[in-house]
DNA sequence: TCAAAAGTGTTGGTATTACACCCATGT
DNA sequence: ACATGGGTGTAATACCAACACTTTTGA
């Protein structure tokens, strides 16, 4: 067990990955043999927290371990702590045993964070540890605790991009008005209105339509849209709800 | 150090109490004497957690030794995890080697909890542990980061009494409107007009008028008015906006 | 020429704001 | 009788929900 780790205080980071189709959290996989069976159980990508880090800065590390990628939305939503909880099946400890882990009681700091998946800059490097994206409406049972804080970062996001400019996160930099309907639609689940949408997103002044148009698809291409974080910040305070 | 406790991981209380006036926090006293002078800094209450119990458990547990109630309103909001988080001032660093602290590294999980203060059943037992109630609108600078730990707890008190029946938690349980009103009056720090305040709570279902006025006040008695939580259940999935 | 998604306005209903006076009680 | 907070309605405006057709492109 590493001297510079704290055992009983961990991060686990519940990555968002939209790719303009199918909300998809990151998963890697725990492969192990259990009484003569192979086991591929997927877990959150975590760690211990170092002596010598924030909290924060452990959540940072293993997103940037995991991606490569580094300055990307991270939100810390709870922190979970029940005496049992990497104790649902008997092969848990067993892994736990296996990579020297202390079995006896983590707790562990939960962070979500979000990442647009059509630049496939981090992608390759995400599939090289044994990652994966999995759409999270089919998601398997985890390993741990780990359904749990799913469900739980799943609530926080669905709270927090009515209130926050959380979309533009999940989106590529430049979005077509019907790219960011999809994405509400598919993280609320719901559908809307479109023409009612687009005259709600009309009243947003920090969704910026720019001149350009998609290329290449069959069909009317759409105007682009940008989000300007600078006129989000200025004009914040009159406290808009962005909910749809 | 008990050898119950898990040495890295604790958990904080800010205990909000509504007299029908003012908002308030629950502050226990810290004496020490340092460089030859005396210091009363206070600080939230908080403990660490024993290795036998949730993190959830801990929270409750801190909240009866001091109060001698259960089954009040406790939300985990956020943890602090700063590596210098306990190091603020010296004197802090001197308090915690006097109690025999880890002074090393708290990873804390903070909670807020809401107490009425008008049934006074629990005073008289907050008071005598050095604990004392002081309004959020003076809050002295508090030990270690607890100053941040309350405006925390403030901000999310702010965001979820719009959303959630949490008023209800801060009256007592017979209440008229005027004292409603003033309290998202001080919860949110602003003021509303009494026509528009009423009409709305007239369209929220679960504030039920009851038969009784007050009683013995140098003016018109006014109504009260109870909580169901019953009809709240009931018809919370059309997920009614409670903000005023 | 067809398929596919883009883009666009109106109407009826509902919620929000601003605003001023009389009422019931205890002292 | 007075001071204190309780209680009530209306009109103007803003916001929300429901709804169908034409346009532009690539294949």
């Amino acid at each position: 067990m590493d001297a510079n780790l704290i055992p009983n205080v961990s991060v686990d980071c519940v990555v968002f990955g939209f790719d303009l189709n199918t909300l998809n959290v990151l998963l890697v996989e725990r492969q192990m043999e259990f009484e003569g069976k192979a086991y591929h159980d997927l877990k959150l990508p975590g760690d211990l927290v170092r002596w010598d880090e924030d909290i924060d800065h452990a959540a940072s590390r293993i997103l940037y371990d995991l991606s490569g990628l580094k300055n990307i939305y991270l939100k810390q939503y709870h922190s979970f702590g029940a005496v049992n909880r990497l104790r649902g099946e008997v092969r848990d400890l067993v892994w736990l045993r296996s990579i020297d882990h202390p079995e006896e009681r983590v707790i562990t700091v939960a962070y979500f964070s979000l990442l647009n998946l059509t630049d496939n800059t981090s992608n390759q490097y995400i599939l090289q540890a044994n990652a994966r994206w999995i759409p999270v409406s089919s998601l398997p049972r985890l390993a741990f605790d780990h359904s749990d804080i799913v469900m739980k970062a799943l609530e926080n996001l669905r709270d927090d991009i009515k209130q926050k400019p959380l979309a533009f996160e999940l989106l590529p930099s430049k979005f077509t008005l019907s790219q960011l309907q999809k994405l509400y639609e598919v993280v609320i689940g719901t559908s809307y209105d479109k023409r009612n949408f687009r005259k709600k997103i009309n009243q947003v002044n920090y969704v910026v339509p720019i001149n350009e148009k998609q290329t290449n698809v069959p069909h009317k291409p759409a105007r682009l849209f940008m989000f300007s974080r600078d006129i989000y910040e200025k004009t914040r305070k009159d406290s808009f709800d962005f909910s749809v």
